[in-house]
DNA sequence: CTATGGTTTGGGCAGTCGCCCAATGCGATC
DNA sequence: GATCGCATTGGGCGACTGCCCAAACCATAG
Protein backbone atom coordinates (compact mmCIF):
# COMPACT_ATOMS: atom_id res chain seq x y z
CA UNK A 1 0.00 0.00 0.00
CA UNK A 2 1.03 3.63 -0.73
CA UNK A 3 0.01 4.57 2.55
CA UNK A 4 2.25 2.03 4.61
CA UNK A 5 4.19 4.00 6.75
CA UNK A 6 7.03 2.29 6.00
CA UNK A 7 6.76 2.40 2.83
CA UNK A 8 5.65 6.47 2.59
CA UNK A 9 9.48 6.76 4.24
CA UNK A 10 10.79 4.85 1.59
CA UNK A 11 9.63 7.26 -0.93
CA UNK A 12 10.48 10.30 1.38
CA UNK A 13 14.18 8.98 0.91
CA UNK A 14 14.15 8.42 -2.23
CA UNK A 15 13.07 12.13 -3.46
CA UNK A 16 15.57 13.05 -1.11
CA UNK A 17 18.19 11.35 -2.48
CA UNK A 18 17.01 12.84 -6.02
CA UNK A 19 17.21 16.45 -4.65
CA UNK A 20 20.71 15.54 -3.49
CA UNK A 21 21.52 14.06 -6.53
CA UNK A 22 20.23 17.52 -8.21
CA UNK A 23 22.09 19.28 -6.39
CA UNK A 24 25.40 17.45 -6.26
CA UNK A 25 25.38 16.99 -10.21
CA UNK A 26 25.37 20.64 -10.41
CA UNK A 27 27.97 21.60 -7.28
CA UNK A 28 30.78 18.83 -8.34
CA UNK A 29 29.50 17.38 -12.18
CA UNK A 30 28.13 14.48 -13.32
CA UNK A 31 30.91 12.27 -12.95
CA UNK A 32 32.20 13.49 -9.48
CA UNK A 33 29.24 12.69 -7.57
CA UNK A 34 29.75 9.74 -5.42
CA UNK A 35 27.10 7.05 -3.74
CA UNK A 36 29.07 8.34 -0.08
CA UNK A 37 28.60 11.95 -0.90
CA UNK A 38 25.09 11.65 -1.95
CA UNK A 39 23.94 9.86 0.92
CA UNK A 40 25.48 11.73 3.36
CA UNK A 41 23.42 14.91 1.63
CA UNK A 42 20.27 12.97 2.13
CA UNK A 43 21.41 12.11 5.64
CA UNK A 44 20.85 8.14 5.25
CA UNK A 45 23.05 5.15 5.19
CA UNK A 46 25.78 4.94 1.67
CA UNK A 47 23.72 1.43 1.54
CA UNK A 48 20.59 3.11 0.66
CA UNK A 49 21.61 4.17 -3.07
CA UNK A 50 21.73 1.12 -3.94
CA UNK A 51 18.46 -0.36 -2.23
CA UNK A 52 16.39 2.41 -4.31
CA UNK A 53 17.93 2.91 -7.15
CA UNK A 54 19.90 0.20 -9.79
CA UNK A 55 22.90 2.29 -10.11
CA UNK A 56 24.19 5.06 -9.30
CA UNK A 57 23.79 7.00 -12.56
CA UNK A 58 20.36 5.93 -12.41
CA UNK A 59 19.60 7.56 -9.81
CA UNK A 60 21.48 10.66 -11.60
CA UNK A 61 19.48 10.53 -14.56
CA UNK A 62 16.23 10.51 -12.91
CA UNK A 63 16.99 13.25 -10.42
CA UNK A 64 18.09 15.34 -13.68
CA UNK A 65 15.60 14.53 -16.43
CA UNK A 66 12.82 15.11 -12.93
CA UNK A 67 14.08 18.86 -12.73
CA UNK A 68 14.55 19.33 -17.01
CA UNK A 69 10.66 18.37 -16.89
CA UNK A 70 9.56 20.76 -14.02
CA UNK A 71 11.40 23.48 -15.43
CA UNK A 72 10.20 23.12 -19.33
CA UNK A 73 6.79 22.35 -17.34
CA UNK A 74 6.93 25.83 -16.08
CA UNK A 75 8.34 27.72 -18.94
CA UNK A 76 5.98 26.30 -21.36
CA UNK A 77 2.44 27.72 -19.11
CA UNK A 78 4.44 31.06 -18.78
CA UNK A 79 4.15 31.26 -22.47
CA UNK A 80 0.60 30.01 -22.54
CA UNK A 81 -0.54 33.48 -20.34
CA UNK A 82 1.54 35.58 -22.64
CA UNK A 83 -0.70 37.34 -24.77
CA UNK A 84 1.95 39.06 -27.61
CA UNK A 85 5.50 37.38 -29.26
CA UNK A 86 7.40 40.21 -27.06
CA UNK A 87 5.25 39.67 -24.10
CA UNK A 88 6.08 36.03 -23.81
CA UNK A 89 9.70 36.49 -25.14
CA UNK A 90 10.38 39.24 -22.17
CA UNK A 91 8.49 36.70 -19.97
CA UNK A 92 10.66 34.05 -20.70
CA UNK A 93 13.91 36.07 -20.15
CA UNK A 94 12.68 37.41 -17.30
CA UNK A 95 12.14 33.99 -15.84
CA UNK A 96 15.92 33.17 -16.63
CA UNK A 97 17.28 35.94 -14.81
CA UNK A 98 16.26 34.61 -11.77
CA UNK A 99 19.27 31.85 -12.36
CA UNK A 100 22.36 33.56 -12.38
CA UNK A 101 24.33 30.23 -14.39
CA UNK A 102 26.08 29.23 -11.14
CA UNK A 103 22.91 28.00 -9.36
CA UNK A 104 21.98 24.47 -9.22
CA UNK A 105 19.21 24.52 -12.15
CA UNK A 106 21.45 25.90 -15.00
CA UNK A 107 24.51 23.88 -14.31
CA UNK A 108 22.07 20.73 -13.84
CA UNK A 109 20.76 21.29 -17.54
CA UNK A 110 24.00 21.54 -18.76
CA UNK A 111 25.16 18.65 -17.40
CA UNK A 112 22.29 16.69 -18.20
CA UNK A 113 22.85 17.81 -21.93
CA UNK A 114 26.46 16.72 -21.60
CA UNK A 115 25.41 13.21 -20.03
CA UNK A 116 22.50 12.65 -22.67
CA UNK A 117 25.68 12.81 -25.21
CA UNK A 118 27.21 9.63 -24.13
CA UNK A 119 24.49 7.85 -22.84
CA UNK A 120 22.20 6.76 -24.91
CA UNK A 121 19.07 5.85 -23.27
CA UNK A 122 19.02 9.52 -20.84
CA UNK A 123 19.58 10.79 -24.49
CA UNK A 124 16.39 8.88 -26.11
CA UNK A 125 14.48 10.89 -22.74
CA UNK A 126 16.42 14.23 -23.06
CA UNK A 127 15.17 14.39 -26.55
CA UNK A 128 11.98 13.42 -25.40
CA UNK A 129 11.56 16.00 -22.85
CA UNK A 130 13.05 18.97 -25.25
CA UNK A 131 11.21 17.84 -28.40
CA UNK A 132 7.91 18.41 -26.34
CA UNK A 133 9.36 21.62 -25.07
CA UNK A 134 9.84 22.92 -28.53
CA UNK A 135 6.58 21.56 -30.17
CA UNK A 136 4.92 23.49 -27.34
CA UNK A 137 7.30 27.02 -28.26
CA UNK A 138 6.63 26.40 -32.09
CA UNK A 139 3.04 26.07 -31.57
CA UNK A 140 2.61 29.56 -29.63
CA UNK A 141 4.60 30.96 -32.19
CA UNK A 142 2.74 30.04 -35.04
CA UNK A 143 -0.39 31.07 -33.32
CA UNK A 144 1.29 35.15 -33.07
CA UNK A 145 2.43 34.77 -36.42
CA UNK A 146 6.13 34.06 -35.96
CA UNK A 147 7.81 32.60 -39.16
CA UNK A 148 8.99 29.24 -39.57
CA UNK A 149 7.88 28.37 -36.04
CA UNK A 150 9.72 24.41 -35.60
CA UNK A 151 12.65 26.22 -36.35
CA UNK A 152 12.78 29.61 -34.53
CA UNK A 153 11.43 27.36 -31.37
CA UNK A 154 14.56 24.97 -31.88
CA UNK A 155 16.96 27.96 -32.50
CA UNK A 156 15.33 29.52 -29.51
CA UNK A 157 15.56 27.15 -27.46
CA UNK A 158 19.08 26.19 -28.17
CA UNK A 159 20.03 30.58 -27.97
CA UNK A 160 18.53 29.95 -24.37
CA UNK A 161 20.56 27.00 -23.33
CA UNK A 162 23.63 28.81 -24.59
CA UNK A 163 23.07 32.05 -23.05
CA UNK A 164 22.73 29.96 -19.39
CA UNK A 165 26.06 28.01 -20.82
CA UNK A 166 27.77 31.67 -20.68
CA UNK A 167 26.54 33.67 -17.86
CA UNK A 168 28.55 32.59 -15.45
CA UNK A 169 31.36 33.85 -17.34
CA UNK A 170 29.73 37.28 -18.11
CA UNK A 171 26.99 38.13 -15.27
CA UNK A 172 26.39 41.42 -17.97
CA UNK A 173 24.30 38.80 -20.23
CA UNK A 174 20.91 39.77 -18.98
CA UNK A 175 17.25 39.89 -20.57
CA UNK A 176 17.96 43.40 -21.49
CA UNK A 177 20.70 42.54 -23.84
CA UNK A 178 19.66 39.41 -25.07
CA UNK A 179 15.45 40.07 -25.14
CA UNK A 180 15.89 42.90 -28.32
CA UNK A 181 18.35 40.08 -30.46
CA UNK A 182 16.42 37.65 -30.14
CA UNK A 183 13.20 39.74 -30.85
CA UNK A 184 14.47 40.05 -34.21
CA UNK A 185 14.33 36.51 -34.87
CA UNK A 186 10.90 36.19 -34.01
CA UNK A 187 9.29 38.49 -36.18
CA UNK A 188 8.87 38.07 -40.23
CA UNK B 1 68.01 25.14 -25.12
CA UNK B 2 65.02 24.26 -27.22
CA UNK B 3 66.98 22.40 -29.62
CA UNK B 4 68.62 19.52 -26.70
CA UNK B 5 67.22 16.54 -28.10
CA UNK B 6 65.65 15.20 -24.43
CA UNK B 7 64.06 18.72 -24.02
CA UNK B 8 62.47 18.48 -27.27
CA UNK B 9 61.30 14.90 -26.78
CA UNK B 10 59.69 16.48 -23.13
CA UNK B 11 58.16 19.44 -25.21
CA UNK B 12 56.32 16.27 -27.44
CA UNK B 13 55.47 14.56 -24.51
CA UNK B 14 53.84 17.75 -22.91
CA UNK B 15 52.31 18.20 -26.46
CA UNK B 16 50.64 14.29 -26.68
CA UNK B 17 49.36 14.73 -22.94
CA UNK B 18 47.16 17.88 -23.87
CA UNK B 19 46.06 16.17 -27.04
CA UNK B 20 45.17 13.09 -24.16
CA UNK B 21 43.42 15.53 -22.31
CA UNK B 22 41.28 17.05 -24.54
CA UNK B 23 40.20 13.77 -26.02
CA UNK B 24 39.51 12.26 -22.99
CA UNK B 25 37.52 15.39 -21.56
CA UNK B 26 35.25 14.82 -24.45
CA UNK B 27 35.04 11.12 -24.13
CA UNK B 28 34.37 10.63 -20.30
CA UNK B 29 33.76 14.17 -18.89
CA UNK B 30 35.69 16.44 -17.32
CA UNK B 31 36.00 15.05 -13.84
CA UNK B 32 36.11 11.11 -15.24
CA UNK B 33 39.30 11.60 -16.72
CA UNK B 34 42.58 9.95 -14.45
CA UNK B 35 46.26 10.51 -14.42
CA UNK B 36 46.65 6.82 -15.30
CA UNK B 37 44.20 6.76 -18.39
CA UNK B 38 45.98 10.03 -19.51
CA UNK B 39 49.31 8.85 -19.40
CA UNK B 40 47.86 5.38 -21.20
CA UNK B 41 46.60 7.28 -23.84
CA UNK B 42 49.55 9.27 -24.73
CA UNK B 43 52.19 6.35 -24.21
CA UNK B 44 53.71 7.48 -21.37
CA UNK B 45 54.01 6.47 -17.87
CA UNK B 46 51.62 7.60 -15.55
CA UNK B 47 54.19 9.62 -13.21
CA UNK B 48 54.74 11.66 -16.22
CA UNK B 49 51.41 13.83 -15.81
CA UNK B 50 52.91 15.33 -12.77
CA UNK B 51 56.46 16.07 -14.04
CA UNK B 52 55.23 17.79 -17.05
CA UNK B 53 52.28 19.85 -15.20
CA UNK B 54 51.80 21.04 -11.43
CA UNK B 55 48.60 19.14 -11.25
CA UNK B 56 45.81 17.14 -13.26
CA UNK B 57 43.67 20.47 -13.00
CA UNK B 58 46.57 22.21 -14.25
CA UNK B 59 46.68 19.99 -17.36
CA UNK B 60 43.09 19.55 -18.17
CA UNK B 61 42.48 23.37 -18.22
CA UNK B 62 46.09 23.83 -20.30
CA UNK B 63 44.61 21.40 -22.84
CA UNK B 64 40.82 22.85 -23.05
CA UNK B 65 41.84 26.35 -23.48
CA UNK B 66 44.37 25.17 -26.09
CA UNK B 67 41.69 23.83 -28.01
CA UNK B 68 39.16 26.42 -27.74
CA UNK B 69 41.45 29.47 -28.42
CA UNK B 70 42.76 27.38 -32.30
CA UNK B 71 38.89 27.03 -32.93
CA UNK B 72 38.10 30.84 -32.01
CA UNK B 73 41.21 31.62 -34.17
CA UNK B 74 39.66 29.65 -37.13
CA UNK B 75 36.10 31.01 -37.01
CA UNK B 76 37.34 34.49 -36.30
CA UNK B 77 39.51 34.24 -39.58
CA UNK B 78 36.49 32.79 -41.19
CA UNK B 79 34.56 35.58 -41.01
CA UNK B 80 37.57 37.84 -41.84
CA UNK B 81 37.54 36.50 -44.99
CA UNK B 82 33.56 36.45 -45.47
CA UNK B 83 31.83 39.47 -47.62
CA UNK B 84 28.37 40.65 -46.70
CA UNK B 85 26.58 39.54 -43.50
CA UNK B 86 24.90 36.57 -44.65
CA UNK B 87 27.56 35.13 -46.45
CA UNK B 88 29.49 35.44 -42.86
CA UNK B 89 26.76 33.99 -41.20
CA UNK B 90 26.43 31.04 -43.56
CA UNK B 91 30.08 30.02 -43.20
CA UNK B 92 30.18 30.38 -39.51
CA UNK B 93 27.47 27.63 -39.67
CA UNK B 94 28.72 25.75 -42.37
CA UNK B 95 31.95 25.28 -40.04
CA UNK B 96 29.46 24.09 -37.70
CA UNK B 97 28.04 21.49 -39.38
CA UNK B 98 31.69 19.25 -39.47
CA UNK B 99 31.16 18.84 -36.19
CA UNK B 100 27.99 16.45 -34.86
CA UNK B 101 28.14 17.23 -30.92
CA UNK B 102 29.23 14.41 -30.12
CA UNK B 103 32.80 14.81 -31.75
CA UNK B 104 35.69 15.82 -29.12
CA UNK B 105 35.75 19.36 -30.05
CA UNK B 106 31.94 19.92 -29.43
CA UNK B 107 31.74 18.48 -26.30
CA UNK B 108 35.30 19.84 -24.87
CA UNK B 109 33.46 23.30 -25.69
CA UNK B 110 30.31 22.47 -23.56
CA UNK B 111 32.93 20.43 -20.83
CA UNK B 112 35.11 23.64 -20.45
CA UNK B 113 32.33 26.08 -19.96
CA UNK B 114 31.02 24.52 -16.95
CA UNK B 115 34.40 23.87 -15.32
CA UNK B 116 34.75 27.09 -15.61
CA UNK B 117 31.67 27.57 -13.67
CA UNK B 118 33.50 25.61 -10.87
CA UNK B 119 36.85 27.15 -11.55
CA UNK B 120 37.62 31.05 -11.11
CA UNK B 121 41.09 30.75 -12.24
CA UNK B 122 39.71 28.87 -15.47
CA UNK B 123 36.59 31.11 -15.87
CA UNK B 124 38.92 34.05 -16.14
CA UNK B 125 41.23 32.60 -19.12
CA UNK B 126 38.18 31.24 -20.84
CA UNK B 127 36.39 34.73 -20.53
CA UNK B 128 39.02 35.99 -21.92
CA UNK B 129 38.77 33.82 -25.04
CA UNK B 130 35.22 34.42 -25.17
CA UNK B 131 35.45 38.01 -24.84
CA UNK B 132 38.39 38.39 -27.91
CA UNK B 133 36.23 36.73 -29.60
CA UNK B 134 32.81 38.58 -28.98
CA UNK B 135 34.45 41.59 -29.87
CA UNK B 136 36.17 40.51 -33.29
CA UNK B 137 32.46 39.23 -34.35
CA UNK B 138 31.26 42.47 -32.91
CA UNK B 139 33.29 44.31 -34.93
CA UNK B 140 32.29 42.30 -37.74
CA UNK B 141 29.14 43.28 -37.96
CA UNK B 142 29.21 46.57 -37.15
CA UNK B 143 31.07 46.91 -40.20
CA UNK B 144 28.79 45.17 -42.29
CA UNK B 145 25.98 47.27 -40.40
CA UNK B 146 24.20 44.51 -38.12
CA UNK B 147 22.27 46.41 -35.48
CA UNK B 148 23.64 46.14 -31.76
CA UNK B 149 26.97 45.06 -32.87
CA UNK B 150 28.25 44.47 -29.24
CA UNK B 151 24.50 42.41 -27.62
CA UNK B 152 24.05 40.99 -31.47
CA UNK B 153 27.46 39.18 -31.28
CA UNK B 154 27.30 37.85 -27.66
CA UNK B 155 23.50 36.60 -28.71
CA UNK B 156 25.21 34.95 -31.68
CA UNK B 157 27.85 33.08 -29.88
CA UNK B 158 25.53 31.81 -27.03
CA UNK B 159 23.42 30.36 -29.45
CA UNK B 160 25.87 28.66 -31.53
CA UNK B 161 27.42 27.03 -28.46
CA UNK B 162 23.66 26.32 -27.40
CA UNK B 163 23.14 24.35 -31.21
CA UNK B 164 26.09 22.64 -30.31
CA UNK B 165 25.38 21.38 -26.88
CA UNK B 166 21.59 20.29 -28.70
CA UNK B 167 22.69 19.10 -31.46
CA UNK B 168 23.39 15.40 -30.31
CA UNK B 169 20.31 14.97 -28.94
CA UNK B 170 18.53 16.36 -32.83
CA UNK B 171 20.72 15.50 -35.49
CA UNK B 172 18.09 17.60 -37.66
CA UNK B 173 19.12 20.64 -36.19
CA UNK B 174 21.91 21.64 -38.91
CA UNK B 175 22.56 25.12 -40.28
CA UNK B 176 20.16 24.91 -43.07
CA UNK B 177 17.43 25.30 -40.33
CA UNK B 178 19.47 27.27 -37.89
CA UNK B 179 20.95 30.27 -40.08
CA UNK B 180 17.66 31.53 -41.43
CA UNK B 181 16.75 32.02 -38.00
CA UNK B 182 20.07 33.67 -36.80
CA UNK B 183 20.05 35.98 -40.05
CA UNK B 184 17.06 37.93 -39.32
CA UNK B 185 18.95 38.56 -35.73
CA UNK B 186 21.42 40.21 -37.67
CA UNK B 187 18.86 42.67 -40.02
CA UNK B 188 17.40 45.32 -38.64
C1' DC C 1 86.45 8.87 -18.98
C1' DT C 2 83.32 11.23 -15.34
C1' DA C 3 79.84 14.63 -14.02
C1' DT C 4 75.66 17.06 -15.13
C1' DG C 5 70.94 17.98 -15.97
C1' DG C 6 66.57 17.12 -17.75
C1' DT C 7 63.34 13.11 -18.77
C1' DT C 8 61.23 8.86 -17.66
C1' DT C 9 59.91 4.79 -15.07
C1' DG C 10 57.22 2.02 -11.93
C1' DG C 11 55.87 1.25 -7.53
C1' DG C 12 53.98 3.00 -3.10
C1' DC C 13 50.91 5.93 -0.06
C1' DA C 14 46.54 6.90 1.96
C1' DG C 15 42.22 7.50 0.54
C1' DT C 16 37.89 6.83 -2.30
C1' DC C 17 35.18 4.39 -5.77
C1' DG C 18 30.59 1.48 -7.04
C1' DC C 19 28.36 -2.13 -5.50
C1' DC C 20 27.08 -5.93 -2.47
C1' DC C 21 25.19 -8.25 1.61
C1' DA C 22 24.34 -10.21 6.25
C1' DA C 23 22.27 -8.25 10.04
C1' DT C 24 18.89 -5.29 12.17
C1' DG C 25 14.68 -2.21 12.84
C1' DC C 26 10.01 -1.86 12.88
C1' DG C 27 5.05 -1.43 11.66
C1' DA C 28 1.28 -4.53 9.83
C1' DT C 29 -0.98 -8.89 10.00
C1' DC C 30 -2.32 -13.09 11.94
C1' DG D 1 2.80 -13.29 21.32
C1' DA D 2 4.93 -14.78 16.54
C1' DT D 3 5.68 -13.83 11.79
C1' DC D 4 6.08 -11.37 7.73
C1' DG D 5 7.91 -7.77 4.52
C1' DC D 6 9.95 -3.62 3.43
C1' DA D 7 13.49 -0.13 4.90
C1' DT D 8 17.86 0.61 6.69
C1' DT D 9 22.52 0.05 8.52
C1' DG D 10 27.42 -0.32 8.26
C1' DG D 11 31.16 -2.88 6.93
C1' DG D 12 33.69 -5.33 3.27
C1' DC D 13 35.23 -6.36 -1.65
C1' DG D 14 38.65 -5.41 -5.31
C1' DA D 15 39.68 -1.71 -8.06
C1' DC D 16 40.87 2.76 -8.75
C1' DT D 17 42.19 7.77 -7.29
C1' DG D 18 45.88 12.01 -7.23
C1' DC D 19 50.21 12.66 -6.08
C1' DC D 20 54.95 11.51 -4.69
C1' DC D 21 59.68 9.78 -5.13
C1' DA D 22 63.90 6.92 -5.40
C1' DA D 23 66.04 5.08 -9.09
C1' DA D 24 67.38 4.65 -13.86
C1' DC D 25 68.12 6.56 -18.48
C1' DC D 26 70.77 9.20 -21.70
C1' DA D 27 72.67 13.02 -24.51
C1' DT D 28 75.75 16.60 -23.65
C1' DA D 29 79.77 19.30 -21.24
C1' DG D 30 84.14 19.24 -19.11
Amino acid sequence: MNASPSARRGREVRERLQAAAAELIAERGWSAVSTRLLADRAGVGPGLVHYHFPSLQALLSEAALGTVRALADELGALLDRADGLDEGLTGLLAALDHYDGRDTTSLLFSEVYLAAARDPELGAALADVLGATRRRIARWLAAHGAPAPEDTAAVLTAALDGVMLHRPLDAQLTSARVAPVLRRALHP
